[in-house]
RNA sequence: GCCCCCAUCGUCUAGUGGACUAGGACAGCGGCCUUUCAAGCCGUCAACAUGGAUUCGAAUUCCAUUGGGGGCACCA
């Protein structure tokens, strides 16, 4: 029989999540959903000194947004709670006096000054760094002396001066590592607030997690866990460490290299499936070919063995062609409606507001194939928003056609296309490519003189459908000034 | 300095001793399509870090080397 499996993700509040953070979330998530079991959010907030306000309500914006649906944790409660590790103190204290009781931890009373002294010198002398273990065998009397003496005490974990243990990774296999190696390390710290080596092993074994997952840069800490797993007597759960997201440079990404935001990315349109469906293939495959799959395809297939050990590059230009793909297969009405938000906030001022949802649902299917995030749409279909277009003499001038022959063809349009009772797309296109014909043009020249004088671009979705959608009053009007402008010259 | 991990095209990856003259994708390049731009389609460039060992046979196993990364806090 198995034991159902729960899982837990567990970011500390200290900035913004980058995708190295909710890279790990995505596969907590996808191992609790492959498996029927629990996803749990657990905020490990410990470190007075790095919390950061308004942190805790981005990283939940952060996996709402990726549809990282927690079972348990802040919002939605459960059984084991609660999630902040803040609001859990006293079960740290415990613990930790547990192991003082039972020898397998002690009081140091080392100052801060003393240990960076024992650093520097380690470092000059190129020995090993670690706590020198001074406190270790210090007596109850003297304890109680130097606590009368009101020194402030952190609790450690007495480590064992020789052996080795071996730690086995679902994913890396078994890892040894030298007891010598490892200090005796900080459990609980003066100001009460335990370390993660603590409180992640209370947590863990109160909350019942079956399955750490967590960045490959936790490696070698882990023997200190088990070490305390064992001390406690507890079992220890199963270790799945992940190979880590990396920067340009190929190291960890982190917010002081510049990592961007996980709502940035939202921010900047992408599409928060494609972003999801992107990021798993960092570190997992499904077999040689299979790329673009649903969220319920990925988490039927999804299995560990399929997960790699190589720390992999944030590659934007495949996200790019990934989000395109997703803005592509996209219904259009569904399109419609995520890119509002973005036309709104970003068509310049001038764009009379509220927008015409009609009319955006109107023009999605123009530039569905043409944009690649949500956000730039705004800069790329501005002119079906405009009222007034200022037009570049030069870009009606191209290898084929002049300016003289340019004017020619719009003053010729200008009155075909007045004429025109119906200004539809098929109607645009017999119209315009007899005129083509009876000025003795190319047809592609025509259209390109005319694309200019309706969008002010020479690069529009296709003529016919953008005069359409942008209607015959304002193709007269924009043809006239670009009129006037070649007139000029 | 010590400990640990990793190593296939520029990038993400497939590959678990013979089907590999190493497959796919992104990017790049070339072409087709075409009223522009895209999209689409076709093609092309491009990798097993190095050296040993094991084996009839290694990208695949083992050992070194090199390279990269991570850890060594009263941070997580």
């Amino acid at each position: 029989m198995t034991v159902p499996v729960r899982v837990r993700f567990a970011p500390s509040p200290t900035g913004k999540v980058h995708a190295g953070n909710i890279h790990t979330a995505i596969f907590d998530y996808l191992w609790a959903r492959h498996t029927g079991g629990t996803f749990i959010l657990r905020i490990e907030d410990t470190d007075v000194e790095r919390k950061e306000a308004g942190a805790v309500e981005h990283m939940m914006e952060a996996l709402k947004w990726l549809g990282l649906d927690w079972d348990e944790g802040p919002g939605v409660g459960g059984p084991y709670g609660p999630y902040y590790q803040s609001q859990r103190l006293p079960l740290y204290k415990a613990a930790a006096e547990k192991l003082v009781a039972d020898g397998h931890a002690y009081y140091c009373f080392c100052s801060t000054e003393r240990l960076e002294a024992m650093h520097q010198q380690q470092e000059a002398n190129k020995q090993l760094t670690g706590y020198d273990r001074a406190c270790r065998n210090l007596t109850a009397e003297e304890c109680k002396a130097k606590e009368s003496q009101g020194i402030k005490s952190v609790v450690r974990f007495k480590v064992p001066l020789e052996g080795q243990m071996t730690i086995h990774d679902l994913i890396y296999g078994d890892i040894s590592f030298d007891y010598k190696n490892i200090d005796d390390f900080v459990m609980l710290k003066s100001d009460g607030y335990p370390t993660y080596h603590l409180a992640n092993v209370v947590d863990d074994t109160a909350m019942k997690i079956t399955h750490v997952i967590r960045g490959e840069e936790w490696i070698s800490s882990t023997p200190r866990h088990l070490l305390m797993y064992q001390a406690f007597g507890y079992t220890p759960p199963q270790y799945i460490h992940m190979a880590m997201i990396v920067g340009a440079d190929r190291a960890k990404l982190s917010k002081r290299r510049g990592a961007i935001s996980i709502l940035e990315y939202r921010d900047m349109g992408y599409l928060s499936e494609a972003l999801f469906n992107f990021l798993v293939l960092i570190g997992w495959s499904l077999d040689d070919k299979t790329e673009i799959m649903t969220r319920q395809q990925i988490i039927e297939k999804f299995s560990l063995e399929r997960m790699g050990r190589t720390a992999a590059a944030f590659n934007q230009d495949k996200l790019d062609w990934m989000n395109g793909v997703y803005i592509r297969n996209l219904p259009f009405d569904d399109l419609a409606d995520r890119l509002l938000p973005f036309l709104d906030r970003y068509l310049p001022p001038e764009v009379k507001r509220p927008l015409d949802a009609v009319y955006v649902k109107e023009i999605t299917p123009l530039i569905k194939e043409r944009i690649i995030t949500l956000k730039e749409a705004a800069a790329y279909a501005d002119f079906f928003f405009l009222d007034n277009l200022t037009h570049d003499a030069a870009k009606f001038v191209d290898k084929k056609t002049d300016a003289a022959t340019a004017l020619k063809a719009l003053k010729s349009a200008e009155e075909k296309l007045s004429a025109l009772d119906d200004f539809n797309r098929d109607q645009l296109e017999t119209t315009l490519r007899s005129l083509a014909e009876t000025l003795g043009i190319k047809a592609g020249q025509l259209f390109n003189v005319l694309r200019v004088a309706a969008t002010a671009r020479d690069a529009t979705p296709p003529l016919f459908e953008t005069m359409a959608a942008l209607g015959q009053d304002r193709c007269l009007q924009r043809i006239k000034s670009a009129i006037a402008v070649l007139s000029k010259n």
